[in-house]
DNA sequence: TGCGGTTCTCAGAAAAATCACAGACTCCGG
DNA sequence: CCGGAGTCTGTGATTTTTCTGAGAACCGCA
């Protein structure tokens, strides 16, 4: 089921009405910390565990609806873990975290069966559309959600990356489309540079506010081109986007 | 019966609209972590059994479908489990996982009953598609359910692994049939580089993500050669297989 | 109107992703 | 044993994307 809020963003809601439960597994407090508060953020309910023992402990009381698993934890090894996390939940699916280079190995497979994972370090947005994906084809959450985004004439498929506005269909490389998506997901408030770059840009990224100055032109140029303009600044707050005809 | 789920792809059913059942009998936690992964994503029932005692046991209770079989298992040899299994459920049919120079002799004979096999390491691929083979033959889901794909004017036979465009004949080696026939099923969805080595190669292959473009390229060349594109880069993203016409 | 701070845009350097091609290796059938 | 088909690796060329730095433009306010 659907639903939206107050800020007109459609959160993810189980059958019964209440919100999505996200266990988050990982041994960095600092990383959980900034988790929680991001997927919080989405509406979700949201606990976390910092060893393997306490994953499992959680997932028997808590039943969540999806698991972010750090494929390093300090206990025991993600892969058991997730095989006992498999006994309590066989249904609910996973997110994993890895390290960049850990990839190949250790991970390859486990994304196959409708799981998928992220490398460290990772933008917000990123795991936040990812799990968004996950519960959505798990069927916790209603099937008749569908993956695209709409405000105004401007649209936005998750799934197939398309992006067009009055029909007209319109290129944007990876990063135009992921800070075009958190725009989205946000229609009508602002948002403040900081929020933007720690959304869009991995969490670990040392550059300036200037690249988001710089990436709302590029979008601006693109989408705004010509037509009503729907991306507007606030001076010394940050960027919304917003329906043209207002 | 068939069902189409919101991936718009059609999952088997049985007749009276329940999930098909699994059961997987591999002594190897990974692989049958991977392999409950993958089939769960399908859409069906998974229960695992990690030693022969324990198979004929879930056999009983859980009154599988269709079984996956380890040929090497610790407690007991394949064969005995087998005939035990087939003392239980005399119809299920059962695809049997063997190491690839054990093939010859043994398998040969156990297969001519309707039943499959495939070598280790396997394709997660290669496994559904047998298994939806076994399951549909038998009886135990709905005969209708057909096994051709269809995305705009292309066409792949997952039977006769026959593949066209525009009623023309193309021929592709093992590898790109594979390929095409993952794209085809999620028609219209980025895959990542990552998610398709996951899916279409080995669950073991070290290789490098260089293969895939290498296979886009092939399948480009024989698939939308002069033709419109239908295979698409999403830089920074994966690849997308979409009609023509759009 | 002039000022200070903020935002926008440009241009180019650096990095990354993709594509193309050639060669090695394996398997299999004759 | 040979030859062909199929697979995969490695290497470069090519294209695209990302980011930095600097100056121009803009805005609100005194």
């Amino acid at each position: 089921m659907t639903t939206t809020s107050p800020q007109g963003r459609t959160e993810l809601l189980r059958p019964d009405g209440s919100p999505v439960r996200v266990l988050v597994v990982d041994d960095e407090l600092s990383i959980t910390e900034l988790l929680s508060m991001a997927l919080r953020y989405e509406g979700w309910q949201i606990r976390s565990a910092g060893d393997g023992q306490a994953a499992i402990r959680s997932a028997r009381d808590f039943r969540p609806d999806a698991v972010v698993l750090d494929m390093m934890l300090p206990d025991m090894d993600g892969l058991s873990v997730l095989g006992r996390l498999r006994r309590e939940l066989p249904e609910v699916p996973v997110l994993f975290l890895t390290a960049k280079d850990a990839v190949e190995d250790r991970i390859a497979g486990l994304t196959a069966g409708g799981d998928d994972y992220v490398t460290k370090p990772f933008s917000l947005e990123e795991v936040v559309a990812r799990l968004r994906g996950l519960i959505r084809r798990s069927g916790a959450a209603d099937r008749r959600s569908d993956s695209v985004l709409v405000v105004g004439d401007l649209t936005l498929d998750e799934d197939s990356h398309e992006v067009s506005r009055a029909g007209e269909n319109i290129h944007l490389t990876a990063t135009e489309f992921e800070l075009l998506r958190f725009l989205m997901r946000n229609p009508r408030r602002v948002l403040s540079k900081a929020q933007i770059l720690d959304r869009v840009w991995s969490y670990d990224f040392g550059g300036q506010a200037n690249v988001v100055e710089l990436y709302i032109s590029y979008l601006r140029r693109k989408i705004d081109a010509g037509r009503e303009p729907m991306i507007h600044t606030r001076r010394g707050a940050g960027y919304l986007i917003k329906p043209a005809v207002s």
